[in-house]
RNA sequence: GGUCCGGUAGCUCAGUUGAAUAGAGCAACUGCCUUCUAAGCAGUAGGUCAUUGGUUUGAAUCCAAUCCGGAUCACCA
């Protein structure tokens, strides 16, 4: 079935008022000069357009060309714009019952309603990038969270998207672990303990930080400096050791780092399957650690490099505001910065992406700017489609985790907290009947997740937030639950109507009816979604998809209370609002799917 | 010190391409379950939009300065 998308209203009235000025002042710029915002609900009317611009530009009275542009818009917008009113300098519009519900019958049965048609550009999304010392914690899950939901905004927006995944598989954290394992282990294994291997790994991480600890304390309790401490600490120095014998492919450091990292995967990968992350590829630092060398020295012959005489190599970025940046260090091995300009010039030829996004903490702005920066410079294809989405940190009531002092919230534990809560609740409220095991399982499942990502993404990724893990998870109004609820009420009434499961075979009467004023307001609401698609994509904003979702699940409940569906006065009523029902389900699912969050059929 | 980000109700947050009386949720208080799920709805109360100055017919929004909080400026990753 083909659903043609109308253009957006708001657009439409632009266009509509543009024209209508276009005729009335044909020799002025004024048609550029106006706003245009959703009417205010203490006024008459859908949209509102700002007068001061023009009144300003064309010397008239705000009721005069009002009354002018209005009139105009009446005669002369096919029939859309039904009636206005003036008041201050406002011109609210009232777009006609007619083509609202034009629209809802155009787009009712749409199951796809809200999503663009493809636009031929292709975006990567990195995110997650775990580090595999030790268990994904609370920041990861924001991370991962925002990746997945980007990236199923900008799918909805018509981009071809490829999720990835760099794992930080080596480096000296690793073998601390490793260093750790092999003296306190005794040879166990996740397998002998029952523990998750991402778990069992991160406890010997925490092992040689204490063992690490008692031997700073013994070394400087015998007269040893802090600092002096610090680098003769034996364990420390075998971590370090085993890095360079790493690096050399010592084949029995390589087996028990490979061993190791894979009881870390197998933990990783049921986190990742119970929180619903996923990737097309995934990219392992040990194998692109190398990248860059070669760019270092097309660099220093475009003259963006500039090599020092003890051989280290530097772009200089003072001209941009920044500083000057290594490159390459004095022994010829490449910095962090490097790698990922060799990685992301191999994702670019690999895919042949448009843009590039990476969902990185803030505490990187400053490197994914110098790599924009670099990657420009050199003149990399699609430099300018490097975009760091960037997020705050994540704080507790008692301030920043810290691994070194077991504040961390692990998100394992999170999750299966939130679940427990979920299936308190339930149960509190009595709603288990009618459920098998298995279904209430799934229940807790949907909704302790739902609660948890719903409650991460709807704030702006850019800022810092505080978990309260007591306080902030509430079942109530502006929470992901909320939201399930609220589709849970557009199941359960849709069963009762007895509409048919598919919506193709529905075929509801509702041409030519009247809307009261929930009604209107539900399709007001429902006609905004591909436009709230769109914008998230641009900003990069799953908050904004949270917003819109929520206000439309309120307004539903507002509805449902005002007006019965399948009571309705009368059949014209009942066909029109069973229609805003399918829609209004159909919507929410389609944008907690943009959130990640499942919804059930009842709850 | 340089650069960047943030500061809106008791708490957590929307609103920041300038526009009508600054909005939600939580917490507090009032009502509403013989009526499609009360994880709901309706309402009351709660604000010097960090401060000061400026631009403008109009500023939470733009500009400048100041204060507070955070990040960053490694031959770490």
């Amino acid at each position: 079935m083909l659903f043609l998308r109308p253009m957006a209203i708001v657009q439409q009235i632009q266009a509509d008022v543009k024209a209508a000025i276009n005729g009335l002042y044909p020799d002025t710029t004024a048609a550029e000069s106006f706003q245009i915002n959703q009417t205010k609900p203490e006024f008459e009317g859908d949209y509102t357009i700002v007068l001061f611009g023009l009144v300003k530009l064309l010397k008239k009275s705000p009721d005069q060309l009002g009354k002018e542009i209005g009139d105009r818009l009446i005669e002369q917008s096919e029939g859309r714009i039904s009636a206005y009113n003036i008041i201050k300098g406002f011109l609210n519009l009232v777009v006609s019952d007619n083509y609202w519900v034009g629209f809802l019958e155009s787009q009712y049965k749409n199951s796809s309603y809200g999503n663009h048609s493809p636009n031929g550009q292709k975006v990567m999304v990195e995110y997650s990038s775990p580090n595999t010392n030790k268990p994904l914690h609370l920041g990861h899950l924001r991370n991962n969270f925002l990746g997945w939901s980007i990236a199923s905004i900008l799918e909805a927006s018509g981009y071809e998207v490829i999720k990835s995944c760099i794992v930080n598989d080596r480096g000296i954290h690793i073998c601390k672990s490793m260093i750790a394992w092999q003296r306190f282990a005794d040879g166990a294994t996740p397998a002998t303990t029952g523990q998750k291997g991402d778990h069992f790994v991160g406890e010997y991480y925490v092992k040689f930080n204490d063992a690490y600890k008692a031997e700073l304390d013994q070394l400087m309790a015998s007269g040893l400096s802090k600092e002096e401490a610090e680098k003769e600490a034996p364990i420390m120095k075998a971590a370090q050791q085993m890095l360079v014998d790493w690096e050399a492919g010592d084949p029995t450091v390589i087996s028990l780092w490979k061993k190791m990292n894979s009881w870390v995967y197998a933990g990783f990968d049921e986190t990742y399957k119970r929180i619903g992350s996923n990737f097309e590829i995934v990219y392992y630092e040990s194998n692109t650690y190398l990248l860059g060398k070669k760019t270092v020295q097309e660099g220093l012959e475009k003259g963006v490099f500039t090599q020092k005489e003890d051989g280290s190599v530097w772009i200089d970025l003072t001209a941009d505001g920044l500083d000057e940046k290594l490159v390459q260090r004095r022994d010829g091995t490449s910095v962090y910065i490097t790698q990922d300009i060799g990685l992301a010039q191999q994702k670019y030829e690999e895919y042949k992406i448009d843009q590039s996004i990476y969902v990185v903490g803030d505490e990187q702005n400053y490197h994914f700017k110098v790599l924009k920066l670099i990657a420009e410079k050199l003149g990399l294809p699609k430099a300018d489609g490097i975009y760091h989405l960037s997020y705050g940190m994540v704080e507790l009531p008692t301030g920043k985790m810290k691994s070194r002092e077991g504040t961390v919230v692990d998100a394992d534990d999170l999750v299966d907290e939130m679940v427990a809560i979920a299936e308190q609740h339930t149960r509190e409220l009595g709603k288990v009947e009618g459920f098998t095991g298995e279904e209430l399982k799934s229940l807790y499942d949907t909704i302790g997740l739902g609660a948890l990502k719903f409650y991460l993404l709807r704030v702006d990724p850019k800022k810092r937030m505080v978990f309260n893990p007591e306080e902030s998870i509430d079942f109530h109004g502006y929470t992901g639950p909320f939201v399930q609820y609220s589709y849970a009420r557009t199941k359960s009434i849709l069963r009762k109507s007895a509409l048919p499961e598919d919506l193709s075979k529905l075929s509801l009467q509702i041409a030519g009816a009247t809307l009261l004023p929930l009604e209107r307001e539900m399709v007001v609401s429902l006609e905004q979604f591909p436009t709230i698609i769109e914008q998230a994509a641009k900003e990069h904003s799953p908050s904004s998809v949270a917003n819109y979702i929520y206000n439309l699940a309120k307004t539903f409940n507002s509805f449902l209370t005002e007006l019965s569906v399948i009571r309705a006065e009368s059949e014209e009523k009942r066909q029109l609002r069973l229609a805003i029902a399918v829609m209004t389900s159909n919507t929410i699912s389609s944008g907690m799917k943009l959130l990640g969050i499942r919804v059930p059929e009842k709850m």
